[in-house]
Parts: structure tokens; C-alpha cells; sequence
DNA sequence: CCTCAGATTTGGATCAATCCAAAAACGAGG
DNA sequence: CCTCGTTTTTGGATTGATCCAAATCTGAGG
């Protein structure tokens, strides 16, 4: 009847401090050490004990603390994320894809939006390395240091780079072969007859865009182009498009095609002919790039070369997952195909004196 | 020359283990706690002390253990975050905001999407109970037990709820008057003379549906347009808004206006208009929710009911903020006001025999 | 009954910070 | 030079888990 220090829980003692091993331990009849091998499963423990631990650890409703774990076991279950236009729609289905991932291995992950400010995107790398974050995944934001991804190896902190990079190579990365997207664009219009073909570019300076560039240059190469090849370069948003567009119209000859660096450009393009009175597909084609949702479902409906958000996220969650568990393997670069969705904005060419021929390529919804 | 125990720092020992407050505290010749001092910014310590100190924390590169100074503090500096739709976005937007406030408060946080899955939000709450959150910001996935939130107050961590809630108040909360929002664009309707009015609505249960069918039914009781109220239930998507435009565009007498759920559904239902060879804003009045940057792009412009996300995730944060500081104090409820921005795609009624009057209401851009 | 290998269990040290009561240093006044 | 009251500084305990080497338990074989 006297007080035994083996029963040490009262109702209102897990209010004073939070359920620990020990409690645990003490009203399994275990030593703290046994309780948290059954906590991370471990085969060592009996049967019969893992059992008694597990009611007691329901009993009493205990919380584990990730926080004191990770401080003897330095691993956090914990990865930091950087974009840096989380507004876009473009990232929040890229952050869905990654979260997939994350929720699969029981990783947690802190989402961080630079707003392409390398000083707000590196006080938030420090953070996470006061976090000891497991991992990072970053977009870098447009003039971000080079060496930064080198400094990022020399604190050991595994880093995958997703849809830009900066630094030299080796570095994990994942991304679209923007490049290959543009050519795909390119000759598909050249094959539908096009060849007054324009690009209508973004001005910075980063991986993502040059590879874009570098497409449309190779491409317009490729079918003996140099001579009609063109370049706009400007922000990349729907006015944007809206207003170039409609200052190429008034040119002559006009172009017959343009292929935008992101679809919302290209929307912006189409309500730019609109405005002219003219018919986006007919008068002139449009095709741009990411295939998000509202492309196909304008009017009309969109071509666009599809960039996959959600696989990036997977692909870069994935590759994390994989440094993670093995920091010295060899650095991967993924890239995914893109692929050219052929719908009503760009029909053959009808201004020019090539004989227009019937486009036969793939068709999609 | 012999080896003294206060020059610990070697080259290679900051590889070995990393450098803490004890190796500061050699190197600047003081104590542990004082070092710590210095870090959390006390004015305890002397000046001279003060930038001794630092100059050792610079010179050692030494980082801090966030996880460590939780353990004892009990006080992680990180918040949990749940939406239930990351690529819609809308959510983009209002992380945004959450993330520019929580970016001046030195907080970072965990987010997760819980695809409107009571269970995956489940989990994810119990896996930022485990990561000691100091709180948690959530829109309630469809679904969420109502006995949710007094689950967490016993755990005493504090919520913030967002957009939609659960339970019984008092609880903090942040979101919009989508009761009001819906009242202005009836009102708005009703002063055009519109008078049979559809409201295309969602099928979900939570909160935000509710208000919104509360304040279409007592706006149209209001103006005594009981008989001609009419409520469309089904998903919000665009695909819901088209099909069930063209729906309505078969009957006689048809509705002269719509009013959606989201803008989505809205832009749904000008295409549905289109494909009918019908003019979205002259032979049928289109309202949409949300006022995303789409909506005064499209063609015609899309006339909508802003409800400001980013400015709902800021109060949202800044609501957490002031819970963690004060774990008693008063729940409070943010409610922001919307605001109906007029364009193109609601005009005054000219089907009814009402004799159309010019709308003299505020236009936006 | 003893031995020994394999299966379980354990306690003490450790991770890197904060808390707190007490000690030390300091400066002014007697 | 000695108090006395601030201002600074300090060491030991504490937070809640994991690591690891050693202790204990088991059961089969001799």
C-alpha cells in the first residue's frame, strides 16, 4: 500500500513534463533502452516485451520527441525546400509531387520561397543548417552565387538542384530537357510549314532559360533557318506575351509562329492576336511551354510542351532520398522528357507560299 | 610549447565532431553560459565580453543547434502548416503569405498537403506533435473529426484554423466573409436587374460551402426572389462549371446570371457560354470567387469576388504568432472583408422585362 | 549439472544546448 | 582598506533520446 516508486504515474504528473522513455520503461518494467528498440522496431527485443512496451507506451500516451533523437542520432527525418515563386502554379504542383515522396519515407519537409532574392534564400540555408535538415532541395534563385552549391559540400549537407542549377558539375538535379522541349516545338511547326518562326524568351540568366535559347538557336539551325531565327527577350508573364505579340503583328512580313518560354506568355500572346482580330492557330500559331492545367481549357485550346511538375518533385524528392542514404554516391542528373501536347493554337501555315500541308502528328486533348 | 587544454581547435577537428558552445567558450576564454548569452542576445553580457565572443564565433564557423536549444528550452521556432490543395493557387498564394510573415519572425515551417484525407492530415498532425511545433495553422481537410480541435488544445498546442473550421468556438481563425462576398454579387446582380439568378455551388460540408449558400439564399430572400432561387451542387472544378452552364442555357425560362463557388468553376462556365455561341456578360452574367490573376485576363473579363489569400495567410500567421506568445489569451477571429470586382462578364440584364439600367457600381480593373 | 553460443536486456556516457542559484568582479562611499 | 550593492560570469543539473560495451538470460548438447 506504501507509495512504490514503480508505479510513478498519477494523472496529473503528465501534465507537469511530458511522457518520457523512462515512464515507459517504469510502467513496462523495461529499461529505457529497450523501449527505444521497440520504438525504432528493432528485431533485437522479444516478442512478449515489445508487446507489454506497446501498451504501456498507449497507455500512457507518449509522444516521441524528434527533437532528442535527432540530437544523439543526428538524422532529422527532415528535408528544406527552396523555390522561389511558390505563387506560381507551376511549384505548388511541383511542392505536391515532392510531398508524395516525403510522406512515403516519413520525412517532413520546411517549404521556404525565396521570391528569386539570393539573400532571403540564403538566410534560409542557414536556418536549415541550424535545423540539421537531412537534405536540401533548391531552385536557385537568379544570381545565386556559384560556389554556393560547393560550400553546401563542404558542410555536408546534401543538396538536389531542381529546374535551375548553378555550379559545376557533379551535382545531383533534377529538371526537363528544356532544350529538346523548344526543338520539339520548333520542328513541329517547321513540319506544319512555319517558317517566320519567333521566340518570345525570359531576360534572365539562368540554366532554364539558356537551354530554352539554346533549343530554338539549334533547331531553327537544323532546318536552315538563320536567316528568319528571332529572339524576344523580356519578363515572362501574360502581359508580357500580350504586348510582344502584338508588336510583331504590326511587322511585315509578320511572323507566322511563336513559341513561348511558359504558357502563361502564351495565353497572353493568344488574347494578344485576339485583340488584333486575329485567330490564334490560323493567323498565326502559338505554342508554349509547362502544359498547365488552363492550357487546355482556352480558347482555343493550347499547345503546349507538357514539363510534368508533379514528376520533377517526385524525381527530386527521390534523388534526395538517394543522397541521403548514401552521401558519397555518384551525383545523378535526372532529366525528364518533355513532350509537345499538339492542340488548336497552331494549325498549319497559311501565309506563306510553302503549300501548306496537313499537320499529322500526334493530337491530344 | 606544450599542448595546452585551451587551444582545443585544430584543422581537422571541426570535421570530427562539430564545433559547439564549449569550443567557443575556450576559444574566447569564458564560459559556456556566457557564450550562450551572447548568442540569444541578453544584455546581460559585457560589451567587451559580447564581441570577444562573437569574434570567436566567427572564427570557429560554428553553427547553432536549433534541436538542441528546443530540448531544453522547450521552444522549436517552427510551425506546422496544412492545406489540403498545395497546386491549386489559391494555397500558393496564401503560403506566401504565411511564409513572408513567418520569415520576420525568424520561424520556418513544416508543410504538408493533406489532399483533403482526414487521415493523411492525421498523420501529419501527429508527426508535427512529435517535432514539437511550437503551433499549427490548418484548413481542415473534408471530413476532419469536429472533436479535432479540443484534441489539440489538450495537447495544448496551439491551431490556428484557416478558410474552413471545425468544432465549437471559441477558436482562432482566419478567413474571408465568403457570406458577405456572395450577398455583393447578388446585390450587384439584383441593382442590373438581373433577377433569376443560379448559384453554381460545391457539394462539400464544411464551413466555407455553408456560408456561401447562406448568403445567396438571404440576399435573394432579401430582394424577394424566393421563387426564382436556385442552387447547383457538385464539384468546383472548370469541368463542373461548363457542364452545368450549358445545363442551364437549355431551359426556358433560362437564368440570366450565374454566380460560382470558385473562379475556376466561372471560367468553366464563359467557355460553356462560348460553345453555345452565347456572350458571356451580354446573354448571360457570370460571377466568379477568389479573383485570381486569370480572372481579369480572360476574355471577357472575369467579374469576381476577391478574398485575398495572400492577406489570409498573412493574418493566419500573424494569428499563430500572437497564440504562442499568449497560450491563454482570447481566440480571435480574423474575418476579412471581400470585395466584388466588376468587369466585362456582368452586364445589365436585357432578357427580363425589367427595364435594364446603366450599372453605375464601382469598376475595377 | 555444466558449458557455451545466441538471443535479450541493461546502465552509463553522450549529444548540444538552456536554466538557475551562487560566485566573482567591479565601483562607489565610508 | 573594507563594505555593500550592482553588474557579470560561472559550473552543475537538466532536457529526452541513442549508442555501445557489458551483463544477463535461454536452451541445447555434453
Amino acid at each position: 500500500m506504501a507509495e512504490s516508486p514503480e508505479t510513478p504515474s498519477s494523472p496529473r504528473e503528465s501534465a507537469r513534463h511530458s511522457v518520457t522513455l523512462q515512464d515507459i520503461a517504469a510502467h513496462a518494467g523495461v529499461s529505457r533502452s529497450t523501449v527505444s528498440l521497440v520504438l525504432r522496431g528493432s528485431s533485437l527485443v522479444a516478442d512478449t516485451t515489445r508487446t507489454r512496451v506497446q501498451a504501456s507506451i498507449q497507455a500512457l500516451g507518449y509522444v516521441y520527441n524528434r527533437g532528442a533523437a535527432a540530437l544523439r542520432a543526428s538524422r532529422t527525418f527532415t528535408l528544406g525546400v527552396v523555390v522561389y515563386d511558390i505563387a506560381n502554379p507551376f511549384f505548388g504542383a511541383m511542392v505536391a509531387g515532392i510531398d508524395s515522396v516525403l510522406h512515403r519515407e516519413n520525412y517532413v519537409s520546411f517549404l521556404a520561397n525565396s521570391e528569386d532574392s539570393p539573400q532571403r534564400q540564403q538566410r534560409f540555408l542557414e536556418r536549415m543548417r541550424e535545423q540539421r535538415v537531412d537534405g536540401l532541395l533548391l531552385c536557385p534563385a537568379e544570381g545565386t552565387d556559384p560556389a554556393l552549391v560547393s560550400r553546401l559540400a563542404d558542410w555536408s549537407l546534401p543538396c538536389v538542384q531542381v529546374l535551375r542549377h548553378v555550379g559545376e558539375p557533379p551535382f545531383d538535379y533534377a529538371g526537363t530537357d528544356f532544350e529538346l522541349g523548344v526543338r520539339q516545338a520548333v520542328d513541329h511547326l517547321v513540319t506544319c510549314g512555319h517558317r517566320r518562326i519567333v521566340f518570345l524568351g525570359g531576360d534572365a540568366e539562368h540554366s532554364a532559360t539558356q537551354a530554352r535559347h539554346r533549343g530554338y538557336h539549334e533547331a531553327m539551325r537544323a532546318h536552315g533557318l538563320d536567316d528568319v531565327h528571332r529572339v524576344i527577350r523580356g519578363p515572362v508573364t501574360r502581359r508580357a506575351g500580350f504586348d510582344a505579340v502584338q508588336r510583331l503583328m504590326q511587322e511585315s512580313p509578320r511572323p507566322t509562329a511563336v513559341i513561348c518560354h511558359n504558357d502563361l506568355m502564351a495565353l497572353g500572346a493568344m488574347l494578344g492576336l485576339q485583340r488584333l482580330g486575329l485567330t490564334p492557330g490560323q493567323d498565326c500559331a502559338v505554342i508554349g511551354t509547362d502544359d498547365i492545367e488552363e492550357a487546355a481549357l482556352s480558347l482555343p485550346a493550347l499547345s503546349s510542351v507538357a514539363t510534368h511538375p508533379y514528376a520533377i518533385g517526385e524525381e527530386a524528392a527521390r534523388l534526395a532520398m538517394r543522397r541521403i542514404a548514401d552521401p558519397d554516391g555518384t551525383r545523378e542528373q535526372v532529366i525528364l522528357t518533355p513532350r509537345l501536347h499538339v492542340r488548336d493554337s497552331c494549325g498549319p501555315c497559311t501565309a506563306d507560299a510553302t503549300p501548306p500541308r496537313r499537320c499529322t502528328d500526334v493530337v491530344d486533348i
